[in-house]
DNA sequence: ATTTATTTACGAAAAGCATCGTATAATTGT
DNA sequence: ACAATTATACGATGCTTTTCGTAAATAAAT
């Protein structure tokens, strides 16, 4: 069914995305009860909103078997881009350094991810 | 009014915010005409956002004439962190590393960026 | 002075989002 | 077989966000 206009997920899907990311498939359930470790929503809620992502074209499912089980149908890659992006933009004018040094400064990475980062810098130069 | 619980900005607050940020103070005009260059609403959006952020208390105004005059009453500083924290537990598992990573990836920053960043990774070995 | 422009205030519509209750169907346990 | 549990579907509510129209007040222009 083609490429859809960037849908942009929002808060709580985000929530159901990085689960379905983490676990690959997962039923209603499994979703609800690994949000209910973070969160505090009704079984029905959980339900209601994979059906809508299921409508937008977030996850896809099989309901081949009475209890659906779902996945994400937008890669964990492509939607931090999206987003990342969004973000540079609207909050940071645009510029990608900025935003690092914001994130730097925010959390500090392990000493291997520092590593990791400076050689990608090293290659950008 | 005192200090408000984590006021999170929306998406076009934010950018208004951007707006003043970057000039300091402005009337309802020039917000929007600086808006415009971007975006697409009327003059009444503009005015009624703004309103609506000075009742929240994310600008502050001199309304002691008849044209007001807006200013932001947030630091870009703080704003900025609030929500790439966010991002990174939504979105990154927490991990700075892994949102630096594909920020980078997303857009090339400039060669003194660069350095600024890796001088910055450096001290924090 | 009278009209024209600009400005604020305010109400309210329209859309999106998160949440839940209830009905219905299917499955499981006894 | 029947009761209890578990699923899905779906409607509806309340809230937030974005958007705009219109009215009233002020200022500027002729």
């Amino acid at each position: 069914m083609a490429k859809q206009a960037a849908l942009k997920p929002t808060e709580s899907e985000l929530e159901i995305l990085q689960v379905l990311w983490q676990r690959g498939k997962a039923t209603v359930r499994e979703v609800h009860e690994e949000l209910a470790t973070v969160k505090d929503a009704g079984y029905t809620t959980t339900l209601k909103l994979l059906q809508i992502m299921f409508e937008k074209g977030l996850v896809k499912r099989d309901d081949s078997s009475k209890t659906h089980v779902y996945e994400a149908n937008v890669s964990k890659e492509k939607t931090q881009q999206q987003i990342v992006g969004k973000m540079m933009n609207t909050l940071f004018e645009g510029s990608a350094g900025q935003l690092v040094m914001r994130a730097l400064g925010s959390a500090k990475p392990s000493r291997q991810e520092i590593e990791e980062i400076q050689k990608l810098l090293d290659s950008m130069k």
